[in-house]
RNA sequence: GGGCGGUUAGCUCAGUUGGUUAGAGCGCUUGCUUGACAUGCAAGAGGCCGGGGGUUCAAGUCCCUCACCGCCCA
């Protein structure tokens, strides 16, 4: 690299302005290739995919987290000196873009089928090309460190390939079929979708009660005499997971019952439903074998009202008698339950909905008819021929597209689907081993649960852009030929062949993601080296649609899981906790805010406070307050800067020891920022970035900034403690900035080319720097009690001035009567400089004048090891400060009387561990000695007062 | 119907394996151009940790139960 940034000797500026440096940065390690990964085999590898984001898209909050947290993964672990590779690219989203580019067509008054499938494609290869570069910029004003040299798309040569390998070798092993089944229809996409994109919302409807009349014995048709040996399979719909069909229980036309009206029979039965239009397609009606309302008519035969079908009466225990009045029409060509039992009971499969919603030739004259149009005419009818018992409210749930919201319909299609049941095995003994894991835990179950119950897949898509199945047919003889490349001809029987006109699902390339990536199926060095990868963040959302997909994938084709762990997120909502979402126009552009307050603030903000897999809520002042933090850090760089002026940092060998500083504020900051490392790698190790961010900024803020800076400007001015000071601030400041860098990048490395690097060392940009370890330092327990105590006297102190009103920054006189007076000597600048204390005058308790030299006008606060005391003569009002006093005796006591009951307690003495007695045991002691002195105080006020 | 998550300060949220006096940010009150920072400093107010019961020397934390809110699955 040895290009190094180092800033001349120039100032900081005075403010935080974020837009003066981070392209300046992003520039900088794109250009040194820093970002970019290398094949180094024996080194410790660490490697991250991104999900991918939908090519036509733009950058969302969801993003802007996800880049987030995998961006501090990725420069964590940089940092800690692993071969690090986050391979980015981006997903075709085939319903998605599809959408946008037939939008697109209908603006200029065109249709994709006048344009044809070439003309339609070029034109989305077009606008890919225009646009799909859009969002992966965005990640890069996020500060995204991503290898670029090894970007990929879903659609390109490389992923592509995967995909027909991976279709050819299911197909060939039996895995991938081709069949009718009952699928979710979805009339706005046009096309099929899978289960997991329908989404199950409890509607307001009714339920219609209609009565079917019932056949008398001696009027059943003559051609039902061979019904029992019907056909077996009816209308060419597959038996569904090779169920045997033993029966087969057909209906029948008869034109003689068609419209007749309700008044021309005797018997009837009743059934509910919710969706009266299909009824069109029935071909039974269901009571439950126990119910003891229907048992004699089962085997009977049923009028369908309207269509006049002869309808078998059966009985199948999946029949709910709770629900309506127990006996349920079945259509099996419209529901998936009824297209179970339509199977279980050989029923007949009358399509009467197409595919664009409206009814089929099959509903007589009510072909033609949209869905719900369809509905109304047929509740007309009914009323109107007497078949209509009742209405009533009802809720109940209806399947929507995920994607546009349609209500989805199911119906029986010839689709391809993959057999879910033998891929599912190996992708839940590797969760259940531990293989696997995921952050927060509960997903586990989640993802179990889902993977146990799961459902073969419909692959097959009615759409052009996306992967074509690559499956072609024999014009003559029918016969399939599924091939890596195109066939010229039928392998059968010569004739010519047709290639299937549908897509595939897009999550069927992006389940490959991690392989294809990398060059499967070839052996690449890249998937030697990086595959499996280390972990996966994605947020709860996609856990079926992706994670699930990804790992029985990986476990089929790599035998071996993608990822080791899977850290889950949430949602990122709005101010008011609801969905961001582009119907609601509530989402907030990351891009303003990164404008408004930097990429840096934007990423805080994010992470700040938030654990693992719980949603949040964004808004304005949490990014002020990330942006305020910034802008902290900064100026405490700006005090550092100019008090490092003309000093050059020791080399490693000869940089003071920590036990040996001669200050203690040294000795106690770095006792803190020991324990801050800790902290920040124990969180880390966690996946909890969140706790790790708020950890170092209390931190920089509340120690290294609101005290140490404070007692440097005490220890810098003193020519024997100058030196060791500026080092101290120098390494504290450091590590604060690589601390922090995976958090926020851009502010760390501007400000980490400004300092100065040790003697004889080269200068390495930070985002290639070592990360902060545990035991470089030590914790100081000394120090930080004793700068604990130095706290607690300031606080006093500033506490006491407030109390009475004397305003920040004037100077007035304070008294110390302590056990060690030649401590708090050497404490004294300090206090005085961080209490506005003039003169301070420090007694020994030893002192043997000192009930005559104690003040008597005073107020005063009692800290651990010391009275200080505010000599306010004349303006003090005693009846005022007792009272004060009297509440601070008060709390002490109540503190007193927990512990005293505690350390009576012989049991608590006998079972809670030793270090819990002796805190409740020092505490104890502290506060008796506080409690004593106040009351002291008190006794002395009340005589002065008389 | 099954499962999961939530309920902690006015608001938004943290609170590892039970163990000091329950924390932070924002907001609020008061006072400050303090030689890095007003994007700041100092001080302060504000909490029966959703209700009830239990386990324990010890419960915001574990168990049971109820209530409400949200999500997922069927």
């Amino acid at each position: 690299m040895g290009n190094n940034q180092k800033q001349e000797p120039k100032t900081l500026p005075k403010a935080y302005e974020p837009k003066s440096f981070e392209s300046k940065w992003y520039k900088y390690w794109m250009d040194n290739e820093l970002f970019k990964a290398s094949v180094v085999p024996g080194k410790p590898r660490f490697c991250i995919v991104i999900p991918p984001p939908n090519v036509t898209g733009a950058l969302h909050m969801g993003h802007a987290l996800d880049t987030t947290l995998q961006d501090i993964f990725i420069r964590y672990n940089r940092m800690l000196g692993y071969e690090t590779l986050w391979l980015p690219g981006t997903d075709h989203a085939s319903i998605a873009t599809h959408a946008k580019i037939e939008e697109m067509l209908a603006e200029e008054g065109a249709s994709r089928w006048e344009l044809g499938r070439e003309k339609f494609l070029e034109r989305a290869w077009e606008w890919k090309e225009k646009y799909g570069h859009i969002i992966t910029d965005q990640l890069k004003t996020m500060g995204a460190s991503c290898d670029w040299s090894r970007e990929r798309f879903t659609m390109d040569e490389v992923c592509s390939r995967a995909v027909t390998e991976v279709f050819v070798r299911l197909y060939e092993k039996g895995l991938i079929y081709r069949g009718k089944y009952m699928v979710n229809f979805c009339p706005g996409c046009r096309t099929v979708i899978s289960d997991i994109e329908v989404n199950h919302e409890d509607t307001n409807g009714y339920l219609y009660y209609i009565k079917y009349p019932l056949l008398g014995e001696g009027d059943l048709p003559e051609t039902l005499a061979g019904a029992s040996q019907g056909a077996s399979e009816t209308n060419g719909v597959n038996g569904a997971h090779g169920a045997p069909r033993t029966r087969a229980l057909r209906s029948f036309e008869s034109a003689s019952h068609a419209g007749t009206p309700a008044g021309d029979y005797t018997e009837f039965m009743a059934v509910a439903t919710t969706r009266p239009e299909t009824m069109l397609g029935d071909t039974a009606v269901a009571v439950n074998p126990e119910d003891p309302r229907y048992g004699h008519l089962v085997g009977r035969y049923a009028v369908l009202p309207l269509v006049g079908r002869i309808i078998p009466i059966i009985a199948d225990e999946h029949v709910d008698p709770e629900f309506g009045t127990g006996a349920v029409k079945i259509t099996p060509a419209h529901d998936p339950n009824d297209f179970d039992m339509g199977l279980r009971h050989g029923l007949d499969f009358v399509s009467v909905i197409n595919t664009e919603g409206n009814m089929t030739g099959e509903a007589g004259k009510y072909a033609g008819l949209e869905r719900y149009q369809c509905r109304h005419q047929v509740l007309a009818d009914l009323k109107q021929l007497g078949y209509m018992v009742k209405t009533e409210e009802h809720r109940h749930s209806v399947g929507h597209c995920d994607r546009c919201s349609s209500a989805v319909e199911p119906l029986i299609s010839e689709q391809w689907f993959v057999k879910m049941k033998p891929l599912a095995g190996p992708a839940l003994d590797v969760v259940r081993q531990g293989e696997v894991s995921f952050v927060p835990e509960r997903f586990t179950k989640i993802y179990q649960h889902w993977m146990e119950n799961i459902r073969d897949w419909c692959i097959s898509r009615q759409l052009w852009w996306g992967h074509r199945i690559p499956a072609w047919y024999c014009d003559d003889c029918g016969e399939v030929i599924v091939a890596r490349t195109a066939p010229e001809k039928c392998t059968k029987c010569g004739g010519t062949v047709h290639q299937d006109e549908d897509v595939l699902d897009t999550w069927f390339s992006s389940a490959l993601w991690p392989f294809s990536t990398m060059g499967w199926p070839d052996d690449t060095e890249d998937l030697r080296y990086f595959f499996p990868t280390d972990i996966l963040i994605t947020g709860y959302d996609i856990i079926f649609f992706w994670v699930a997909r990804m790992i029985f994938s990986s476990m089929e084709f790599m035998n071996q899981p993608p990822f080791h762990h899977v850290l889950i997120h949430g949602l990122v909502r709005d101010a008011l906790g609801r969905k961001m979402s582009k119907s609601l126009g509530n989402g907030i552009d990351p891009l303003e805010v990164v404008d408004k307050y930097g990429a840096d603030a934007l990423r805080i903000s994010l992470v700040s406070g938030v654990a693992m897999g719980s949603d949040m809520r964004f808004y304005d002042e949490k990014v002020e307050g990330a942006r305020n933090f910034c802008n902290k850090l900064w100026n405490a760089a700006r005090y550092c800067q100019s008090n490092l002026e003309g000093w050059t940092p020791p080399a490693p060998g000869n940089q003071p020891k920590q036990g040996e500083l001669s200050t203690i504020t040294s000795r106690w900051i770095l006792s803190r920022l020991e324990r801050t490392i800790e902290a920040v790698e124990d969180a880390l190790k966690r996946y909890e970035p969140g706790e790790a961010i708020d950890t170092i900024i209390d931190f920089v803020w509340n120690q290294f900034c609101d005290w140490y800076i404070e007692f440097s400007k005490e220890s810098l001015a003193d020519p024997e403690t100058r030196e060791e000071t500026q080092f101290v601030l120098w390494l504290v400041l450091r590590q604060s900035l690589a601390l922090l860098h995976p958090f926020a990048p851009f502010i760390t490395e501007e400000l980490w080319s400004y300092l100065p690097e040790p003697a004889g060392a080269e200068a390495r940009p930070l985002i290639v720097s070592d990360y902060p370890a545990p035991g470089n330092l030590s914790v100081d327990a000394e120090a930080e009690e004793l700068i604990g105590n130095l706290i607690e006297v300031i606080k006093g102190i500033r506490n006491m001035r407030a109390e009475v009103n004397i305003p920040t920054g004037k100077r007035e006189k304070a008294v110390i009567l302590a056990e060690k007076p030649g401590l708090w000597e050497t404490f004294a600048p300090y206090i005085k400089r961080l209490s506005w204390t003039e003169p301070l005058e420090i007694l020994g308790q030893g002192d043997p004048d000192i009930e005559a030299k104690r003040p008597r006008q005073a107020l005063v606060s009692v800290a651990t090891g010391a009275e200080v005391f505010l000599p306010l003569e004349g303006v003090i009002d005693i009846d005022k400060e007792i009272s004060r006093l009297e509440k601070t005796i008060g709390e002490i006591q109540q503190e007193l009387d927990k512990t005293a009951k505690r350390l009576s307690d012989k049991e608590f003495l006998e079972k809670a561990p030793e270090h819990i007695i002796e805190n409740h045991r020092k505490r104890h002691q502290d506060n008796q000695e506080k409690l004593q002195a106040l009351k002291n105080r008190v006794e002395l006020l009340l005589k002065i007062r008389e």
